[in-house]
DNA sequence: AATGAATGAGCTTTCATTCAT
DNA sequence: GATGAATGAAAGCTCATTCAT
């Protein structure tokens, strides 16, 4: 086996931001099944040699390309949150995560969904995707914390592993399978009930 | 073109049985990009030949699959409705179906994920889980109709959606990506966040 | 190996003749290649068992069926030459004949060419089509014989058979390749050219 | 789909030869329905991935053979054709062209009557012949109009393509089909058959 | 450092034919 | 006599990856 190629000169390094970005292109228009090795080069203008001396299979490639998204998903999710005095959490600040995550949901629709399914049938992407969603998690917990003298959530935990999951699965919703229903009616029901919830916790009839 | 057989006699029926049998099995056991034809076939004891009489496909077997399963997933989550007065939804009754939903991702988690992560690439799978997530939305609505006396929800339709997105999403995590965390939590703080909507609605600052 | 149903029975007949024209539309509708023993019995009314028990396989019945055709072929191209006095063949009892052979290959056009075209891989299929040449080579000599007195033919045998080769071939060419120029064009520039040779016959420089 | 491989390197065009010249091979010996890829690579001694680099499938490959067959083919009939003076035609140099015909017809027999056998039933195939044929009738257009003040041809067009039929059409014959008669039997009297046509034309009782 | 030719396991699907019922 | 379920060899083609140049 060929030892990996570590990029040090500055031509390299082009070569190999070269390669994924073509095949983030190729991804998100064809659909990651859909894209050969041999078209990535070919977009990339550079040879199939070349691609194997800068990563060791196209999987590994496509992990890269997956994590440098998610992290472009989080900074748009949370990037203007320093402009919310944190610890006044009310329901239009909920709205307003809650937008950013739609927003996050439009850079590369067909990348995202392509690799989200992915999580089910491949550990390794699944490993992405959890460390992107433990991030967001502890995000949504560190809210709750600096809130909970406004609200009445006991579990803290659970409430932000659902809270999470709620937003991301109607966002998700919305964007991809699109029940034709306008976007602003969800994002105000999930407002709504996530507001609730932080509002009125557990409440035993 | 050959026309498909459709099964008359008795051996018919059973061998149709075991290539359906057998592919469930593979599927869920290997994943179905991992299960190839012949897999199946010498799962089934059965000839190549044979399963393309019943099947035109390996994706026509896939889709008949899918929604026998689907179905079981439905009646096991909606089966035991009738025993609650359906107009006297309070939280018990909101945790008791969500509970179902849990179960039913009992029934075969890995074929679950596994087709649940195709429909982000194939429309023929999407078009089979729609049909599914529209009786589902359907019957939230229908309880939220019965309901509505006594709770305060505004925009119905957003609200199911909602609501069914936030039960399924994190049934999913639960099961397949398992956050490690207790279910019973996760249930009780969905059960508290969606009784909440319920209860309280749109409640502007 | 199942001993071949000889057909003695009416029924039988009847049975036997419902394939043969069910297989001989097929074939010339969609070609031999593009028809399998399926459709034809399918088409016939019948069942595959009672294929094999009528016929050893496929390719037997294409020879009864090639038979039958070639048959009705000779006949179309021959049938009303009693009408003339064979021994008086001018140039439009030469015509008369070329305009028969036309006529003869608009019966089943495709599966004339079909099988045309298999005489060059497949022996069986052409020696069913040498039986047929021999026998109108045959009538040609016949022609040439009883007109002797007049014409200057010297070897007869050679003669016969270029002139079946030539009337043959442009037939085929015009019926099957489509050479945008009117039949009649070529018919009688063939009519020209043979009985030319009958009339002269060799003529050294 | 993977887009073919152009032979940049030396080792390329030599692959790319071998995997022609094996094909011809066998195509010829065996048929062509009778060769399948796998026994071309192997007689070639490449990979079966080679073959699908240089040759987008088994019938590009075929079409390619074929036409650089049937320019070889025509380079045999007409290739000494300036020793004569054109317009100086007479028996002997009818005699000489189709005896260059027959010797064309030596080539590679099993292949090119393999070949002109699929023109009946595919597109392609046909095509190519077309082109071929065209080519041919032209030459012998040309021929005509040279030498229309020795002759009595009313219609060139037809008597071309007419003169072209028939003297293919014996040369197969004679080589495929084998009627046990001497060749120079048949090409004496297809020579008299169409020198008789070029003095004597059109000649109405 | 870069190239691209070569590899070959692996996949889906067709269809003539057999034979148990 | 008749049926049609079952068979399985065989074929064409893709594409991630290796390695000689």
């Amino acid at each position: 086996m060929t030892t990996l190629r570590t990029p040090k000169q500055q031509r390299s390094v082009q070569t190999r931001d070269r390669i994924m970005k073509a095949a983030f292109a190729l991804f998100s228009q064809k659909g990651i099944h859909g894209t050969n090795s041999k078209e990535i080069v070919e977009k990339a203008g550079v040879s199939i040699g070349s691609f194997y001396s800068y990563f060791k299979n196209k999987k590994t490639l496509l992990l890269e390309i997956l994590e440098d998204f998610l992290d472009q998903v989080y900074l748009t999710t949370w990037k203007e949150m320093e402009h919310f005095t944190i610890n006044e959490l009310g329901r239009n600040e909920v709205k307003f995560i809650i937008e950013n995550v739609f927003k996050a949901y439009d850079i590369a629709p067909t990348f995202h969904s392509q690799t989200h399914a992915l999580r089910y049938s491949d550990p390794d992407i699944n490993r992405v995707y959890e460390r992107e969603r433990t991030r967001e998690v502890t995000q949504i917990r560190y809210l709750l914390e600096n809130n909970k003298h406004r609200m009445r959530v006991s579990d803290q935990e659970a409430a932000a592993i659902v809270i999470h999951n709620s937003v991301e699965s109607v966002a998700h919703t919305a964007k991809f399978i699109g029940p034709r229903i306008d976007e602003q009616r969800l994002i105000n029901e999930l407002a709504d009930m996530i507001y609730n919830l932080l509002l009125h916790g557990n409440q035993e009839e």
